[in-house]
DNA sequence: TTAACATAGTTGCATATGCAACTAATTTAA
DNA sequence: TTAAATTAGTTGCATATGCAACTATGTTAA
């Protein structure tokens, strides 16, 4: 087997262009008045796509350890835009809804994560586009089909 | 311009793969006896790469704050890893150097890194790898063209 | 039916991260 | 040459993350 140089491989790319997407994220956010990160987002955003899931289900679809979610609501909902119902039916599980004012910081983020996704993807075809997304597809599930299950719920 | 639906873009295929490579990377790292995070075990490589780096060049290099790195180094500085040497020409700035144990646990990580790489890659060509980094590169330039520069030193 | 097992969530502990504000040291410009 | 600006690093504060161990509840099997 030839020496891999570590600089040639894909491992950095995705390493830097995540942290990059990151700032560039939040930068965006910051300068247009959404109190959200990242996270924050992609939680309302699975709560909008529906209402009312169970913390360990948010936590499974978001790929976050179920320790790292309930942390996550607990900031969200500090912030008012959740708020958590424990289960009458069964007296184990949370069910997560967006609040009003969840609803509608959500609404106002959707046309900066458009520009976001614009810039991201700027000059760039759509053929390369779905080529990428293939491999980096192809890729997660090499990471899958090897990684062993855990409380991360993967 | 077209509606966009998140689930389509090349985003959540990032940030994904990102959290899956990182669980990985702990997975066999851990499994192997190599005591070191991904982001110790970089800046580790930067330092193998040049050793005597000032923190603020590994900040710069590693895409970090200098906060984030500060504590980095902090942190492998008490795993005997690396050593901290204030400079008597500049007196503010500290050189990081790999210690023996350091340098010897970075060569027991590199044949895991290979591994690490080749699980990553199984099955994906050349030209697709290729391809996919240059995307990859292409994204990360887009960003960085527009993310204001801060104290992140990008 | 009750004991064993499984599931959902929380807590303690450790790591990583960034921003703003700060100190100390160096360089630049008036 | 001295005051202003810059640079390197640290500290406080807040967020995010995962693992192991724990509690409470629910399900299953003997």
């Amino acid at each position: 087997m030839r020496k891999i140089i570590f600089e040639n491989t894909i491992l950095p790319s995705i390493g830097k262009l995540a942290k990059f997407t990151g700032f560039y994220f939040s930068d965006l956010f910051h300068e247009n008045g959404i109190d959200l990160t990242k996270e924050q987002w992609l939680v309302l955003k699975k709560l909008h796509d529906k209402n009312g899931q169970v913390q360990n289900d948010l936590a499974f679809i978001t790929n976050r350890s179920k320790t790292s979610l309930a942390r996550l609501i607990t900031t969200v909902e500090k912030k008012g835009y959740v708020s958590r119902i424990h289960s009458k039916i069964d007296k184990r599980i949370n069910q997560i809804y967006l609040t009003e004012s969840g609803k509608e910081i959500f609404k106002r983020s959707l046309p900066v994560m458009q520009n976001i996704i614009n810039d991201l993807q700027d000059g760039i075809t759509n053929d390369e586009l779905s080529s990428t997304i293939n491999v980096l597809n192809k890729i997660q599930k090499n990471l899958i089909k090897k990684h062993k299950t855990k409380q991360t719920n993967l």
